[in-house]
Order: structure tokens, then C-alpha cells, then sequence
DNA sequence: AACGCTATTATTAGCCT
DNA sequence: CAGGCTAATAATAGCGT
């Protein structure tokens, strides 16, 4: 919608390029915005520049109250699986868990972006530690169940294709112990990495659109 | 732009609020499309209805070889920031931490979803959770600099109301031993939460936008 | 609830300053 | 390079099916 009909490839010419990021940028922003205020639902629009600048847009309702009262992602997720689970229904409040992601989305690239203007401090960071520690004991309670799964799977299958069933219902005989011990999901090496955690500084032309 | 002007206020009528939920939605993911692919950037945008369903769009072009390749936010980050710093220039390929972490938020989202019609795999979840684990790492690493920092700019603070600034260069007799002690940033409470991975499958219409 | 159809409004490409 | 301007294209609200 301009002068002329445009194709969907990459524009070539530096400067037309930078211009049409500019106003497409606060375009798609005020897209998000109205989605978010006319439907009512959470959005999040992140936008990572070439030069690895990153701009971003969230529609920051229950955001605030659950960055303001440090409620863990994974907290606010059992809190609205246990809603989902009691009554099924009048879905309105769960959506913490999903929404509040955002708020750790946000500190996931603040802290992953060298670039970035405002450095986390050290509310944020502790806040980040906690969710990433909840995360991580989340995961590996998934994984293991996965992996579970996954093998009670893979037995049922041979158990099928030798004679029949029977998996363990409380009386296995098969000869072998359990599902149980073919895999540990807790036993992952540690795999360190080296860090060098100089903060980058440059920042020619700070953008505010 | 319809065949009236339209107030940016919820919609509280709401089937047409679904039917504009589900017009914008993909308008806006066309707008997000349009703006990665003529300007050549990265893009994410989440949208979470509340319902609790989460929609995504992501501009996946380093991603998915991100993904494939098995590397970590953080390794990729490092990788990028040592790009930074050797080369300061011909910033291209260094947005790899950055774009990397959008795949990071889409595995986050997806383990956090509870309604999601595809859940993390066994090898998703191991990702996820070597990602995890160095996030975390990097986050506490972070936090201890900046515990150092801010203490240090205290000391700073109060030796410079006092007397003179004389911070710790070597030659420290100040009666105190060192900032270094002040604060352990790594003695944090785990902070346990109780569990209850049970998996909810309330989809009753599964959107295809 | 999902699709098609316009009348309308919204966004913006190319210029100009 | 950052703002206006305007012609022109694009998105979509309200209907009908």
C-alpha cells in the first residue's frame, strides 16, 4: 500500500530498507497493540535487528502483577492447570502461566542481548535464577516422565510382538526388573562451557520507534 | 478500516470478537512475515488467547540450523559476542544468540503449555533442559558481577562522603577485608515447589490460522 | 464457526523538505 | 537521516451463506 505494489523479497537498497524497517516496525507494534486491547489476549512481538539490536512489543496487563509479585512461570502454570482441572470452564485466569512466559521472555533477551541499554540489575537476575531454576526442575520432571513413557512404549511394543501384553500391572515375571531402571533422566553431565562476560558497547544509532 | 471506524476498547461482543481475534491474528502475521522478509530481520511474535492457547509466528531462518545443530543459547551467544568484539564490523551472522533465543522461548512456551497439541519429546526436552542449565548458569554469573558492581559503587559511595575514593587496586587497608565477601551471589534457596505433571487435554477446537 | 464479499478505513512507498 | 505528504495498495468490519 503505497505508490506501488511491492514484492515480498528483500529490499536491496540500504537506505529504502532502513526506512521501510522504521515505519513497518511501529506498524506491526500497533498491529499487536490492537489485537491485544480488541480481543483481549496477551501478545508479544519481538524483533531482532541485523545488527543484533532488539525491539520489542508486549501487551503488558497481568505481566506487571506477576513480575510484581515475583510469581514463579512455573507457579502461575500449576496454579492454572489446577483451575483448568477443578472447573474446565470460565477460562480467564489461567492464562497467568502462558502470559507471564512473556515476562521471562523478555528477561531471557535483556540478559541474552550484549547490545542492550538496560543491563538486568540485580532484582532481575535473581527473579531470572529463580524462574530458570523452576523451569529446569520442571523439565526434568517432564523428561523423565518422557522417557518413561517412551519406554513403557517400547516394551508394550515387544511384548506385543512376542506374545501378548502384559505390562506390568503388578505382577511382572518377564525376567527382566522395570522400566524403571532402563533409563535415569537425572544422569546428564553437566557439560560446563567457558564464559566471557565483557558487556559490549556499540551503539551507534539507538533506535526509539 | 471495515465498513466503519472501529474504537481501540475490548470487544465485548464475543463471537465477533473471536472472528476478529482470528482475522487479525493473521494479518498480523503477515505483517510480521512481510517486515522479516523485506528488511531482513528476525522476528517472534506470541499470542496467547485466553484461553491459554498460544499462537506463533517466528522468522525461522538461523533458528531451525540453531535447532538442528544442537547449540546452546548461551554457546551461541558467546560465539556471538567474541564475533563482536574481533571484528566490530560486518555484523551478520553474531544475531545468532539473539534469534536463537526465540527457539529457546518456543520450547519454553511449548513445555509450559499445557493445552498444546504436540508437548516437547524426549530429545526437545533434553535441549531445553542443557539450555536451561546453561541460562542459568550465565544468569548467575551475571548476577554475581553486578552484586560486585553495586557493592563496589557503594563502598565507592561512602568512601567518597568520607575521605577519598581509594577502591581496592591492589593496595587495600582499609580495616575491611574486600568487597568479595560481602554478598555470595550462588547462596540462594533452592526454593522447591511441588509438582503435579499431569496433562490436560482440553481441545475442544484446535486452531489453524 | 468458517468462508466470501465489498465498502471503508488503515497502512505505507516514493517523494519532498 | 528524521519527519510530513499523498497517491495507491492492503487490511478488515459487517454482512450474507
Amino acid at each position: 500500500m503505497g505508490r506501488g505494489k511491492v514484492e515480498l523479497k528483500r529490499i536491496e537498497d540500504k537506505s529504502s530498507r532502513q526506512v521501510t524497517f522504521s515505519k513497518r516496525k511501529s506498524g506491526l507494534m500497533k498491529k499487536a497493540n490492537e489485537l491485544s486491547v480488541l480481543c483481549d489476549v496477551d501478545v508479544a512481538v519481538f524483533i531482532f535487528s541485523s545488527k543484533g539490536k532488539m525491539y520489542e512489543y508486549s501487551s503488558g496487563s497481568s505481566l506487571k502483577r506477576i513480575l510484581e509479585h515475583h510469581q514463579s512461570p512455573f507457579e502461575a502454570e500449576n496454579a492454572a492447570r489446577k483451575h483448568v482441572l477443578e472447573t474446565k470452564q470460565k477460562c480467564h485466569a489461567e492464562d497467568a502461566g502462558l502470559s507471564g512466559s512473556i515476562n521471562l521472555m523478555r528477561l531471557i533477551n535483556r540478559s541474552l542481548d550484549p547490545t542492550t541499554d538496560n543491563p538486568l540489575n540485580v532484582p532481575e537476575l535473581t527473579q531470572l535464577d529463580q524462574h530458570l531454576e523452576d523451569l529446569l526442575r520442571h523439565t526434568r520432571f517432564k523428561k523423565e516422565q518422557a522417557m518413561w513413557e517412551s519406554a513403557l512404549a517400547t516394551v508394550e511394543e515387544e511384548g506385543h510382538s512376542n506374545q501378548r501384553l502384559k505390562h506390568f500391572q503388578g505382577d511382572d515375571e518377564t525376567g527382566g526388573r522395570s522400566i524403571y531402571e532402563l533409563q535415569n533422566p537425572f544422569l546428564e553431565s553437566p557439560s560446563a562451557h567457558f564464559i566471557s562476560p565483557d558487556a559490549v558497547d556499540d551503539d551507534s544509532s539507538p533506535p526509539r520507534g
